[in-house]
DNA sequence: CGTACTTTTGAATCGCATCAAATCTGGTGG
DNA sequence: CCACCAGATTTGATGCGATTCAAAAGTACG
């Protein structure tokens, strides 16, 4: 059992994702369909940025490749811009692969950087998108930080979740990566805190019992 | 001894920090200087952002209380913009406290905000620059997620340092706080590592022998 | 109806946290 | 200059939690 519950601040309201209205537009008109397979790869590491992909449903992982070989995984993302990071980068600095079947937006680099210079809306949307992925990625170095898996799994409810209420995307696998653990370890984690009456798991639903 | 050396892509050229010449020159036309002791409070979470803080000298904190009520440590800046991802925020998300004397810029985020829509420099230079920091959250949270000191130490000294040698920034203990693991389990990792051959201690360096 | 993958359980082991105490260090005031 | 203090560093002993390896049971999908 965890002492020390997650850390919170109530009276802050959550950050939803930004309004992107003009941003769609802009996909629509100057973005190219794609589809992929499982499998498939988008990009890897060390290419040169030419297109920024929009997820609009699918599974893509950005990972990266050990000294030894291992394939380490890195982000998952089911959702959304992809590495929205390497706008301007020289180069990627993971490599991007399909794990299911997805539906992508392939958007050339160099439109969004003149939007971003000629449209005020499309340069806000994509500074509060960068901003907004920058507090997601603290939190998610804060639940890394926490010492025990039911930490980071309270963590993740009560940062990610709504009314205490978090929806799993992948498998349970996913989340165990995710948080940073091996998942015979969130298996017993999960059913610990289940018996202990902290937490109750309806199916794709972790629902925490303040 | 970690079996599994931290992720590399030797290919990949490190990413300096983004030119910001214009950045800078509104900074000082506009920021007004401020000093700060040890334990002086920047903002504190909730409250609405009217400034941005460029810090250039000492050190700041991030942090944030858990419900029991412990400050749980965060991020520590010793340089550099303060909560950039609170541009046009509704409200900061993290305590900023200095933890040594300081000297800082306030900059109005309503400048800023003008600035970025006038000056195209500028413009880049702050999304170059919020594009940097998701780069680097990205390697720290690929480094927590190693399961060993060992192996987060080696991650840290090949991703952030340079040839192999990695330059501390503050004590061990904070440090220790950074690669989220106790100041004793530190030390005996950085003593194992140097009985072993593979990391020499030299004052503040750290050398990797690859 | 396989086949591949996820989920689950078990047992042994390892690494880190924890608590405690001693030593070292830089900076302070006498 | 020295005594002193707060904090950092170091070492020791113990226990817990997660990893690791192994194997069985469940599940999705062609």
């Amino acid at each position: 059992m965890p002492r020390e519950l997650p850390s919170t601040y109530p009276h802050i309201p959550k950050v939803g994702p930004p309004a992107r209205s003009r941003l769609d537009a802009l996909l629509v008109k100057q973005a190219t369909p794609l589809r992929r397979r499982s499998g498939d790869v988008l990009f890897r590491a060390g290419q040169v940025p030419k297109y920024l992909y929009f997820l609009e449903c699918g599974e893509v992982r950005l990972q990266r490749i050990t000294r030894t070989g291992q394939e380490v995984f890195f982000q998952r993302s089911a959702g959304g811009f992809i590495a929205e990071a390497s706008l301007r980068s020289a180069a990627y600095h993971c490599d991007a692969v399909c794990r299911a079947p997805c539906e992508l937006l392939a958007l050339p680099c160099t439109a969004l950087r003149e939007a971003i210079d000629t449209d005020a809306a499309i340069r806000w949307s994509w500074i509060d998108l960068l901003s907004a992925q920058s507090r997601g990625q603290r939190l998610r170095i804060e639940r890394l930080a926490l010492k025990t898996i039911s930490q980071r799994l309270l963590h993740l409810i009560y940062t990610e979740g709504e009314h205490g209420s978090y929806t799993l995307q992948g498998s349970r696998k996913d989340l165990a990566a995710d948080l940073g653990v091996t998942p015979e370890a969130l298996y017993r984690a999960l059913t610990a805190l289940e018996s202990a009456g902290t937490l109750s798991v309806r199916g794709r639903q972790l629902v925490w019992h303040a």
